[in-house]
DNA sequence: GGCGCCAATTTGTGATCACATATCGAGAAT
DNA sequence: ATTCTCGATATGTGATCACAAATTGGCGCC
């Protein structure tokens, strides 16, 4: 008869443990700059929070850890890392490197397609910063970077840079919505969408470096002011560490 | 009596959990070329030859896993990540772009403590280069880059470049004893000595991207190459799937 | 009132178990 | 001889437990 089902399988469901969704979570919360840096956390705490068992939460976070975005004390504590500002200096120069060259390679392999999605992601960042929606407008920055770094093919190169941006996405709470900050960036972003649609490199890469140095400045006038920000990681309540 | 010994704990003994020395094992072992890319494991396997038990191997493959050394398959097996052709000349890229930061800060921040230790790493690397130790090698020559990359101060950024390190180690086990690639990796070698000793940044800069590109190139040779070493990730007889 | 010490709790780590699924090998049908 | 099928084994995943170390909170002492 056989009735093997052929091709039965079609949505290939794309295999998703429990750990990998937990580490998915984790990573776009951090990215979002849900969590403050030097934050404590707790893995029974997050899995209770997340609804799941302590197991997939360890093993998530031995990856967020191997990306830098956590870390165990050398009593074995679990945190939120906390960049300097010398730390946060390499990455700026490290995204500059990188995400220059993605933009550029990006920029000789546009499509007509790809005008369309990264106009889009465009319009809804451009949206995001005149709702002055500063929870918003990092999720959707990275969302237009990284589309357009998708055109560069270069899937390993992007994971590295994604990789820079789990470190910076903390100190996201710091920023108050500012105007200024906001403005600049968008005049960056807008000289980027502008490079790509003529196809040119350099200039892309020009704009790209400018957003990152822009976005450096901004953070840096936060970071390393010893004092002010200090009580933000001390939810003063013991017990019950994180929402989501 | 007051005995509280003022500050007995000198050592410090920088916390080293059980898993954390697994990971360091397989890093390193994966850095120097001891598994063969697309090579299979097993999660008990590895517990076995380590001397352990599972659970730590489990939280050291993840954060592996995160730097892109391991994968799992859509069925949840393990194995050694093989990268093609294109993933080397991306790798090769964000070489180039990471490690010419690095080595030209180095330059401007050698001092002569520096130069020594520079010099001496240069020597062992010019020993195993001489004595066509293809096994020790690749070793020496990561610890010749580490040591240089190291005066440039920007952990994040070196902690970057050893991720691209992981990625590109199983492939040293495709290159044969190839005296060709090693006396020309070994001029570029002296040049970056002589730029670093002179503090000439762009010369460093240069020289290590020359470096870059030609071990690429080497590698390049070999990769993509569909037959040939398709044989050596099968052990054929089932279990014991590796030494150390 | 401030400071140091001690017990109760918290928390990361490692081990073991149970389970679903994949993989492998032998045997049978063609 | 080849291919298909089916059962035994292997393997990753998740849950639970035990334990050591550390943190916390409160009590007593100076």
């Amino acid at each position: 008869m056989k009735d093997t089902k052929p091709l039965p399988r079609l949505p290939s469901v794309a295999r998703d443990s429990m750990a990998d969704q937990v580490y998915r979570h984790l990573r776009d919360g951090v990215m979002a700059g849900r969590f403050a840096p030097g934050q404590r956390l707790t893995i029974r705490g997050l899995a209770e929070a997340l609804g799941s068992s302590p197991m997939p939460v360890r093993e998530a976070l031995r990856r967020l850890q191997a990306e830098g975005a956590f870390e165990f004390s050398d009593t074995a504590r679990l945190s939120v890392v906390q960049l300097s500002g010398a730390q946060l200096r390499d990455v700026r120069d490290a995204r500059v490197a990188l995400e220059g060259l993605l933009a550029e390679r990006a920029a000789s392999r546009m499509t007509g397609v790809d005008d369309a999605e990264i106009t889009q992601l465009y319009d809804r960042l451009q949206a995001a910063a005149d709702a002055l929606d500063v929870a918003g407008y990092p999720s959707a920055n990275f969302a237009f970077h990284r589309r357009i770094y998708e055109i560069a093919r270069a899937p390993i190169i992007l994971g590295a840079v994604e990789n820079f941006w789990v470190l910076i996405g903390p100190c996201f709470v710091l920023v108050a919505p500012n105007a200024t900050h906001l403005r600049r960036s968008m005049d960056a972003h807008r000289r980027i969408l502008d490079a790509l649609m003529h196809r040119d490199g350099p200039a892309a890469r020009a704009a790209v470096t400018d957003d990152i140095m822009q976005a450096a400045n901004c953070l840096s006038r936060v970071i390393d002011k010893p004092e002010k920000a200090r009580s933000v990681a001390a939810p003063k309540r013991r017990r019950r560490d994180v929402s989501a």
